[in-house]
This record gives structure tokens, C-alpha cells and sequence, in this order.
DNA sequence: CTCCCGATAT
DNA sequence: ATATCAGGAG
């Protein structure tokens, strides 16, 4: 993996998604924090149905410990994972209150302290809320980083972000990080990615492989 | 590693 | 029917 060809992967994306961004709705750090918290395995499209309403009823952090569990639980419902995140949103709260004031922490060893807040959830509040370079590496980053080559099929998480932070630029790891997430949501999907028309195929040894699968396939029948 | 879990796409 | 969705905790 040469820094040439790391450049040539960067300035594809970019210009497919110059303005990739947060899709999640919010209107400050603490929104923000509660929305990426919820949005574990649910799409944002889903996430931002359900916090249209909540962050109508809910504007601070008393606000949802005012409420018992099963009102919170039954509020978030379709988000799934509901009866985790209510909890976790409740003793986030409390806990933010005890020890920061009611306010989100900016430091990522506090942030990560935070309950339903690991590692991912901390560098998307930072990157986006308090503007600390910071690569989030979810789902969609780490499949497409690893088609691409930019790190290595049996990668943790956490060694998928050592390598994109070695790769990046510092100043361009939070537009990467967006653009390798709008890169992986609507074109180099889970499912059916769309290698035919990538203009990053010949620099991936899967979408090659993909391709050849589906002309046998069609072949086949 | 398993469990949590409803909504959506295929 | 099954896979997947801006993961985290035990």
C-alpha cells in the first residue's frame, strides 16, 4: 500500500461525495451524543424519524430521568435495541449531571467513561461536535477499508482506525472519515456494492473477484 | 464470544 | 426468509 495510491483512494471519494457529512440530526453535542448513541445497528434514516419527536420532549438531561425506564423504552421503541439504550441513556445522564455539569465532556477518555459510549460513539461526538480530528470507524468504514485495502481482512476495529489515522492526514481525517462512510452507504454496499460502475475497481482485488462471481452466476443460468 | 432488537432491503 | 443497519456491555 503505497501513499500514492492511499492519495489516488482519497481524491476518488472526494470527488465522488465533496460534502460528505453527519446525517444524524442535531442541534448540539448533547443531541448529537444521544442520536449516535441510539443509532447502533438502525440506520440514521430511522434514527431521525424516532429523534424528531424525542428531541421534542426531551431537551436535557433531567428531562430524561424525569421519566420512568418503560416511558423511555416505549419512546425509542423502534429503534430497536431499545430496552440497552434506554438504560444506557438514563445512567448517561445521571452520570453527566453527578460529574460534568449536564454537559457532554470533551476529552475521549471521558467521553468513552460515558454509559452506551465506546470508542466509535466518542470520536463521532469529538470529530463532529467539538471539531477534534478523529477517525469513527463503524461499520461501513471498516468493510469498505478493508475491500479497498487499506487495511486487512482480519483487522480489529480498533486496528482498521490505527491504520486509516497512519494513512490520513491528521487535517483530513474527519471528511475521510464521512466520505468513506457516504462511499460504503450508497455505493460500496454490504449487499450488493456497485462494482460495475466503481471507478475504484481496479484498485480492488475483491471487486474483481465480485464481478467474476456474478458473471458466473448469469453464465449459470 | 453472545446478547440486545425493530425496521428495511433484497 | 435472511442480511444488514453510523455498537456496546458483560
Amino acid at each position: 500500500m503505497t501513499g500514492k495510491r492511499v492519495r489516488h483512494i482519497l481524491d476518488t471519494i472526494a470527488g465522488m461525495y465533496p460534502d460528505a457529512h453527519c446525517e444524524l440530526h442535531h442541534s448540539n453535542p448533547f443531541e448529537l451524543t444521544i442520536a449516535v448513541l441510539l443509532s447502533a445497528q438502525c440506520t440514521d434514516e430511522t434514527v431521525n424519524k424516532v429523534t424528531a419527536d424525542l428531541f421534542r420532549k426531551y431537551n436535557k438531561p433531567e428531562d430524561y430521568i424525569a421519566v420512568s425506564l418503560e416511558e423511555l423504552e416505549q419512546d425509542i421503541r423502534r429503534i430497536g435495541l431499545f430496552r440497552n439504550k434506554a438504560k444506557n441513556i438514563q445512567s448517561l445522564c445521571r452520570l453527566l449531571l453527578e460529574k460534568y455539569d449536564g454537559e457532554i465532556p470533551r476529552k475521549h477518555e471521558q467521553l468513552v467513561e460515558l454509559p452506551g459510549v465506546g470508542r466509535k460513539t466518542a470520536n463521532v461526538v469529538m470529530s463532529n461536535a467539538f471539531d477534534v480530528p478523529a477517525i469513527a470507524v463503524d461499520t461501513h468504514v471498516e468493510r469498505v477499508s478493508k475491500r479497498l485495502g487499506l487495511a486487512d481482512p482480519d483487522d480489529t476495529v480498533l486496528q482498521v482506525e490505527q491504520k486509516l489515522m497512519k494513512k490520513v492526514p491528521r487535517e483530513e481525517w474527519t471528511q475521510t472519515h464521512h466520505r468513506l462512510i457516504f462511499f460504503g452507504r450508497y455505493h460500496c454496499k454490504a449487499q450488493n456494492p456497485g462494482c460495475g460502475v466503481c471507478p475504484l475497481l481496479d484498485k480492488c482485488g475483491e471487486g474483481k473477484l465480485r464481478l467474476k462471481t456474478v458473471v458466473k452466476r448469469k453464465s449459470i443460468k
